[in-house]
RNA sequence: GCCCGGAUGGCGGAAUCGGCAGACGCGACCGACUCAAAAUCGGUUGCCGCGAGGCGUGUGGGUUCGAGUCCCACUCCGGGCACCA
């Protein structure tokens, strides 16, 4: 590139050129900060020391120090590079650190790169480029956009995900996930050969899994079978969500509402096939219970409690009719409601439907008391048809709904008789039992009693479907007034059915009776009966689902998994680790058609040199068939924190000393604490999917001894987006933002008036501002500063380049008032500050202290701000900066703008880099003033303010109010009734009023 | 529909416990410097009013000597979940 920068700002050429020679401008920012990167870097300034292995050089110095581990979310290594409002957390992150270095901790601040995944995959599609090629590309671009910031990393423990020495350990870990199986008894995970000594010592009984045969009945690929239903990381048939245009299959989480990919928002199918599964579901209490003791948000933990969904309830057998042995298992969360069910619903797709539904309609003597079956129960489904086709056509209706539509409908209700009947184990009453989809196959048992008096939906299917609505909750009598109906007035002629709490009504049989209980008694007292009578027990039951762990991908993780000629799936040995991916050209899934009748073909089953393989497990050598899918994504982020803390690492994933030492049970502050990493900054999108994984891999580490804490990440800070501008044309189509100008409170490009919208920074919008704009212009301090001044970390704020100036202005003055801008001279000089500005000093300390310690870093700047333009008038009238005030004013800086503070803190005559030196301490005397201005008000409106000492009592205060002039001129010839004085605050006069 | 979060000048935002609303910054206006402009420096800037003064934190009520802050009802905006039994 040989030709100048044409966008090249008019500001930054103005002060290029005419300005005096040494000003804090860009050019100035951008030598001191290149500097200052290379000063830091040779000098190691920010390697934190581990208490033990090849990372501990220095760690005597710093032993009796706090440690403090800070993480920022694992970025992306994106081709686009960043944009200013990605590295918002970051310099949050830096600026927390430095602080807390200053005030005495041992700080672990690292930053590695979460590199597999689609993009460079779909570019390698495109392009034929290798992934990694592109990968390590985009990483060296992105380390460049950060070194520039300044950021405070340890370099030695950067890693990233693609690392053939980093996802070794994640292939490591996912065998100690295949390796274990849940103990309910003891509540935790264990190896795996626990389960088999059970087994083979009858401890455990296993024919309730086997059609009822012991262990030493089965045959060798029985008892793998067996064991393999037991693992955490399992293979299972389900029904996935397959994503034709991504020619993948996605994890729930990685699904939205409306049916589409998460990523690309292409659509996304339901369709049954071979995949690995995690077994997160057998965490799911403790996923719930341990929020409880986390320092995460409100709403984040809600989200992750909407996820877990857990819901108390019952779990009922209904007995079906003319199936000897059969029964249909229900969820209820009203096992009180049981008498009130007069029917029953299976979801379509429910393993049972085939095995009940008979070859005829029922007619006669099945219905109590109609001679045949009723129309509405066939609907448009079973007329003129067997009940079997009618089954089969609902199906197929059901099925041609995408969730889309489901979700367009209106949820009018749908269904169709099946023709078999349950017994309602209270009153043995046949109910009749239909196949609808608002009954999902994939929560609870796919199978429903139904209370159309209690449940708005079956109420609706009901109504559509005429069946009988019996009342077996009385309704308050305020619902019954609001809905317009009487007690008396039958439940098939209400509104809409009452799914509250009440008494217990038609609830009466020889063993039990509901009737005049509350709700909660009357759940209790039919759990009891449940339990005796044997129809069923309470239960607890939880909306997550186990996490779909394969992709039909190449740049992810393998398997270390082979198979040999059972089909089965066999572990590979931690010596045969790493798996690597093999070298392929053509990275195109084979089939992208856009529907859903297609099946993917992982990239990998064109390795067939890699695919098949000879391997000696212990059975002598034999062919084997490698696993062709790779891991999701997530699957290396779900213990990179854990990496940072042991990098080179060859012998585990993180030496226990270490690992106990930066993440072990205590917060920064010395309490106690569940998690390890004392501040996790990050955006909010990862609340369900990311959070949630890593909490779950990091309980099973914890479970089999390979962390100390339960909880990764006990601190957790989401911090708002910052969302730019951008401009549409009289078409609609958005114009490159930075082109528009705005003039008379119009904005307009090239003449042509343009709208002003507001949205997302990113390519679509054309409203990208990125980083290296602005160090060219202001340099990295400058952006720094303004993103932690545009408003508090945790809300989302729209980027204003104009309001930059601002903070360079900060920067200019501070600069100005320590080093001469003409000579480049130091102006600062020993004599003492005079009081005013010394009690500002120490009333800015702490005030700064305190808003970094709790990340408030925009009111932190304004202080600083106030300090140093009072630092202004002073060199204003003296000609010279008192050291009193500057070098605190520059250690107090330094956090915020670390490359100015840094160059300032060398011209000030000191040898070594600032990072560690002690932040500065308030003196409490001077914190206190020896007079204080209080508001005087009269009947709450302020009408003057008087000087007091700051302990003068109340009475001494309000006969000082009392002196004020203007305020004893408003009290004359009137009552004062009463008289509010509190000291230091104000003084009210409740007076008569007129 | 359910669950969270939010609403303060022209703009970004500030205001530990219920105690002077609008800190700090942008913008705007005035002035200094300059032939001039930019940059820089100083001042003014919630609204109405010449002023005294009045009004003012999404809306309507309430508690209180006193409410941006607490309570009740609502409006709007953002996020999450959603036929979850």
């Amino acid at each position: 590139m040989t030709e100048t920068r044409p966008t090249r700002s008019a500001r930054a050429e103005a002060s290029t050129s005419d300005a005096p020679s040494h000003r804090y401008d860009a050019a100035l920012a951008n030598a001191i900060e290149a500097k200052w990167h290379d000063r830091w870097d040779a000098e190691h300034t920010f390697w934190a020391p581990n208490p033990t292995g090849p990372l501990s050089e220095g760690f005597d110095a710093v032993a009796d120090r706090r440690k403090l581990y800070v993480l920022d979310m694992f970025p992306y290594p994106s081709g686009a590079g960043l944009h200013v409002g990605h590295p918002l957390g970051y310099i949050a992150t830096d600026v927390f650190a430095r602080f807390q270095r200053m005030a005495g901790h041992n700080v672990l601040h690292a930053m590695g790169y979460d590199a597999f995944g689609l993009p460079a995959e779909q570019y390698a599609v495109q392009t034929g480029q290798h992934p990694r090629v592109t990968t390590e590309n985009n990483i060296a671009n992105m380390r460049r956009q950060l070194r520039a910031l300044g950021l405070g990393h340890d370099s030695r423990r950067s890693i990233a995900t693609t690392d053939v020495d980093y996802y070794r350990w994640t292939q490591w870990i996912f065998l100690q996930i295949f390796n274990s199986w849940y103990d309910p008894a003891q509540d935790k995970a264990r190896p795996i050969g626990d389960l088999v000594l059970q087994f083979e010592s009858g401890e455990r009984d296993a024919s309730p899994h086997t059609g009822g045969r012991d262990w030493s009945d089965l045959d060798h690929v029985e008892r793998r079978e067996l064991i393999d239903s037991y693992r955490l990381a399992y293979i299972a048939e389900a029904p996935v969500n397959w994503c034709p245009a991504l020619g993948t299959v996605l994890a729930n989480e990685e699904v939205t509402s409306e049916g589409r990919s998460e990523r690309g928002n292409h659509p996304v199918y339901k369709r049954p096939l071979k995949q690995w599964m995690m077994r997160i579901t057998a965490y799911a209490e403790r996923l719930l219970r341990d929020l409880d003791v986390l320092d995460w948000s409100e709403s984040i933990k809600q989200m992750q409690r909407n996820w877990i969904g857990r819901s108390v309830g019952a779990r009922v057998r209904f007995p079906v009719v003319n199936h000897e042995g059969l029964d249909i298992e229900v969820f209820t969360t009203r096992p009180d409601t049981l008498f009130g069910a007069t029917y029953m619903v299976l979801a379509p797709e429910h393993p049972l439907v085939d095995r009940i539904v008979p070859v005829d309609w029922p007619g006669g003597e099945q219905l109590d008391e109609w001679l045949e079956t009723p129309a509405s129960w066939r609907g448009i489904f079973g007329a003129d048809v067997t009940p079997a086709e009618a089954v089969a056509r609902y199906r197929e209706f059901a099925a041609a709904k995408s969730d889309v539509e489901r979700q367009a409908e209106t949820r009018e209700k749908t269904g169709v008789f099946t023709g078999a009947f349950a017994f309602n184990p209270t009153n043995d009453q046949a109910i009749p039992i239909f196949i609808a989809d608002y009954v999902l196959m994939g929560y609870g048992t796919g199978a429903i009693m139904a209370v159309p008096a209690h449940d708005q939906r079956d109420f609706e299917f009901a109504k559509e479907l005429d069946l009988p609505i019996v009342e077996v909750v009385r309704p308050p009598d305020t619902w019954l007034e609001e809905h317009g109906v009487t007690a008396g007035t039958p439940a098939d002629q209400w509104p809409e059915a009452y799914a509250g709490d009440g008494v217990g009504t038609n609830s009466t049989n020889d063993q039990v009776s509901l009737d005049g209980l509350p709700t909660p008694e009357a759940k209790q007292a039919i759990n009891e009966w449940l339990r005796n009578s044997g129809f069923g027990e309470p239960t607890v039951n939880y909306k997550l689902r186990d996490w779909l762990f394969s992709r039909q991908r190449y740049w992810g993780e393998p398997f270390p998994i082979v198979y040999d000629e059972t089909g089965l799936p066999v572990a590979l040995p931690e010596s045969m680790l790493p798996v690597e991916l093999p070298e392929i050209t053509d990275f195109e899934p084979r089939i992208v058609a856009d529907d859903e009748d297609t099946l993917p073909e992982p990239p990998l089953a064109r390795a067939d040199g890699w695919a098949h393989v000879e391997l000696d497990l212990g059975d002598g050598r034999k062919p084997y068939v490698r696993e062709l899918n790779t891991m999701p994504q997530w699957a290396g982020s779900c213990w990179y924190y854990l990496r940072y803390l042991d990098p080179t690492n060859d012998d585990a994933l993180v030496d226990p000393d270490v690992e106990r030492y930066w993440m072990h049970g205590t917060r920064g502050d010395g309490t106690p604490a569940a998690g390890g990493v004392d501040l996790y900054v990050g955006g909010v999108e990862h609340a369900v999917l990311h959070l949630l994984y890593a909490r779950f891999w990091h309980k099973v580490l914890y479970d089999l001894g390979h962390v100390s804490t339960p909880e990764p990440f006990q601190r957790l800070f989401n911090q708002g987006y910052i969302q730019a501008f951008a401009f549409t044309d009289e078409r609609g189509i958005y114009v490159e933002a930075s082109e528009v100008e705005e003039r008379d409170g119009g904005y307009f490009l090239d003449g042509e008036p343009v709208t002003r919208q507001y949205g997302k920074m990113g390519k679509s919008l054309r409203n990208v501002v990125t980083p290296d704009d602005i160090y060219r212009d202001y340099g990295a301090d400058t952006l720094r500063l303004y993103e932690m001044f545009m408003g508090p970390l945790d809300q989302s704020r729209p980027w204003n380049t104009a309001d930059i100036v601002g903070v360079h202005r900060f920067l200019q003055r501070l600069w100005r008032n320590v080093v001469d801008e003409e000579t480049g001279a130091l102006h600062v000089s020993p004599e003492t500050a005079d009081d005013e500005t010394r009690r500002l000093l120490h009333r800015t300390i702490a005030a700064v202290a305190d808003d970094m310690a709790t990340m408030s870093f925009n009111t932190a700047i304004a202080s600083l701000f106030t300090l140093n333009n009072q630092l202004s008038r002073v060199v204003g009238e003296r000609g010279a900066a008192p050291l009193e005030i500057v070098v605190p004013l520059v250690l107090m800086v330094a956090p915020l703008a670390p490359h100015i503070a840094e160059e300032l803190w060398e011209r000030l005559g000191h040898a070594g880099s600032l990072v560690y030196e002690p932040f500065p301490e308030a003196d409490p005397v001077l914190l206190v003033d020896e007079l204080v201005e209080i508001p005087v008000q009269v009947n709450g409106k302020v009408r003057g303010h008087v000087m007091v000492p700051p302990d003068a009592d109340a009475a001494a205060t309000e006969a000082a109010a009392r002196g004020d002039e203007h305020v004893a001129a408003l009290l004359a010839g009137k009552t004062v009734r009463k008289v509010v004085a509190v000291p230091g605050r104000l003084v009210n006069f409740v007076v008569q009023q007129q």
